[in-house]
RNA sequence: GGCCCGGUGGUCAAGCGGUUAAGACACCGCCCUUUCACGGCGGUAACACGGGUUCAAAUCCCGUCCGGGUCACCA
């Protein structure tokens, strides 16, 4: 066989949101298609109509722009395969299903819903045998088919599996799987309103579109065989078979399941609105499941192109876990330009800070510190205003300081900070350091009630010297005063 | 329940018959230090269990147990 160029195809539903795990398999389709180099493609599956939502297309869009899975053919952007939305396609799913009619691979089913509920709910009282349909229509006289055709009663088209034997395929993750056929229904390909069936238009599509390489989660194992019953009765050669180990969150009882919104923040919007960078995200979930032959951790997607390889794809289930998320951000967040950071931080700052401060300064603060984007209105909002606090936040033993020393010590700092022209950093930490030795106690036990006064918080972003020039002169002096006052009292 | 898949520290994981069983996150301790961080150094902690095969098993086979997935006119 020639070699094909890969294709891979990013196949979400518009459901509004793009879950994590969603997001891992479009990440792994696309590094798989360009460690090829080959190409990949997003296609939107919209057959289902009563969960349609609006909006939801964009989002998919929008995600994908913003972590960089730039796809080679689109809805947006076209290509040589289109459409590339489902419900565009219809004429195919029909043409097709109906052939497999004629061929007698597949037949008219008239069975309303009511009597595949009350079948279903027989069924579940001896469990031990085969739970599908029961192929009630699989052998209708043709005369009574076509009466109830002309007769306009609603049907569906369902393939005829067949009854005995087996159905293998390769996986190119977990090898070589099995199923009896006898565990396989006649599974429906055209819906009662003229829609395919997902299983149905994904092997339509991605047979229509050359798809070399179908990867997915690994909840799709246990159909995988009704596709390839699928493509074998169409006549069409089979992808490569690619699946995922599952992602998994922890529930509140410590079990885990397949990841899901009761596990908290579990789609891209959630992530970033938490504060999470797309780098961030992208470079831990490509870890989920996956791991380079040198164990590095930190990847630009570029990077991931040149080290992926589906060997190395793992088996086993990963719990997604916010500590390693966690850190991965702050990683991001550390390596990048000051300048960079002072601009995702703005917003933040502003949303409690309205006076005019030197933005750049507090985020160098700042950069060292930041987990999420988000907890930075609470590191910062003490420059806006001075919070209220107990006057026993100038007690710290380590810094040696406590009730009776801190009066004194603020004052003499007051005295020799009011005495500063220009002030700078520089110009402060010398200031406070040389008083420090000239009243003969360690640097912090002097910083401490200032960073005290200034901030009003035992923990800040930056020391008592940053905060002091990022507040000026005149407001620094206030607040040591007021802190002075507070110790009187 | 049937079928399918999985099982190395709390988490992500390396490992492919011989290792003192890596590394990262988290956690703990120490150092640095103007708080907290950052950074540096160190530490606790794992092959689910039982049988084989083999000179040798975390690695191969079988069973057990545990966990997960799936059984729709949803994708």
């Amino acid at each position: 066989m020639v070699d094909k160029k890969v294709r891979t195809r990013y196949a979400p539903s518009p459901t509004g949101f793009m879950h994590i795990g969603n997001l891992r398999t479009a990440l792994y389709e696309y590094l798989i298609a360009k460690s090829m180099g080959g190409d990949f493609i997003l296609r939107i599956e919209d057959t289902d109509r009563e969960r349609l939502v609006d909006g939801a297309v964009d989002v998919i869009y929008n995600t994908l722009k913003a972590v960089g899975l730039n796809y080679d053919e689109g809805p947006d952007i076209g290509g040589a395969y289109g459409p590339y939305i489902q419900s565009e396609r219809m004429d195919l799913y029909k043409k097709a299903a109906e052939n497999l009619v004629r061929e007698g691979k597949a037949y008219y089913c008239f069975c309303d819903k009511e009597r595949l509920e009350a079948l279903r709910d027989e069924r579940s009282k001896n469990e031990d045998s085969f739970q599908g349909y029961d192929r009630h229509c699989r052998n209708l006289p043709k005369e009574e088919v076509q009466r109830l055709l002309d007769a306009g009663v609603p049907y569906v088209i369902r393939q005829k599996v067949p009854l005995d034997g087996e159905t293998t395929f390769q996986d190119a993750v977990y090898g070589s799987i099995t199923i009896s056929n006898s565990e396989i229904e006649d599974q429906i390909l055209l819906k009662a309103d003229g829609y395919p069936t997902y299983n149905f238009a994904n092997v339509i599509d991605d047979s229509a579109m050359n798809i070399t390489h179908v990867v997915r989660g690994s909840e799709y194992l246990s159909s995988t065989p009704k596709y390839n019953l699928l493509y074998d009765a169409l006549g069409f050669e089979k992808p490569v078979y690619i699946h995922l180990p599952l992602i998994k969150g922890r529930n509140e009882d410590g079990t885990t399941s397949k990841l899901s919104k009761r596990h908290g923040a579990t789609s891209f919007d959630d992530l970033t609105q938490l504060g999470y960078l797309p780098e961030a995200i992208i470079n831990y979930v490509a870890l989920l499941g996956w791991c380079p032959k040198d164990n590095k951790e930190k990847f630009t997607l570029e990077e991931l192109v040149k080290a992926f390889s589906i060997d190395r794809i793992s088996k086993s289930p990963s719990i997604f876990d916010y500590d390693k998320l966690n850190w991965f951000n702050e990683e991001y967040i550390k390596a990048m330009p000051l300048s960079e950071f002072t601009q995702l931080a703005k917003p933040y700052f502003k949303s409690v800070i309205s006076k005019d401060l030197d933005f750049g300064k507090i985020a160098s603060t700042l950069q060292q510190r930041v987990t999420v984007l988000t907890q930075i209105p609470n590191m910062v909002s003490f420059f806006e205003s001075l919070p209220d606090y107990e006057k026993e936040l100038f007690i710290n033993k380590k810094s040696k300081t406590n009730l009776e020393n801190s009066p004194m010590l603020l004052e003499k700092a007051i005295n020799e900070l009011e005495k500063i022209n220009d002030f700078t950093h520089d110009n402060i930490y010398k200031c406070l350091v040389d008083l420090a030795s000239s009243l003969g106690v360690k640097n912090g036990t002097l910083m401490w009630p200032v960073r005290i006064a200034a901030s009003g918080k035992t923990v800040t972003p930056g020391g008592a010297i940053e905060i002091l020039e990022i507040l000026g002169k005149e407001e620094s002096i206030k607040r040591l005063k007021q802190g002075l006052e507070k110790l009187k009292t």
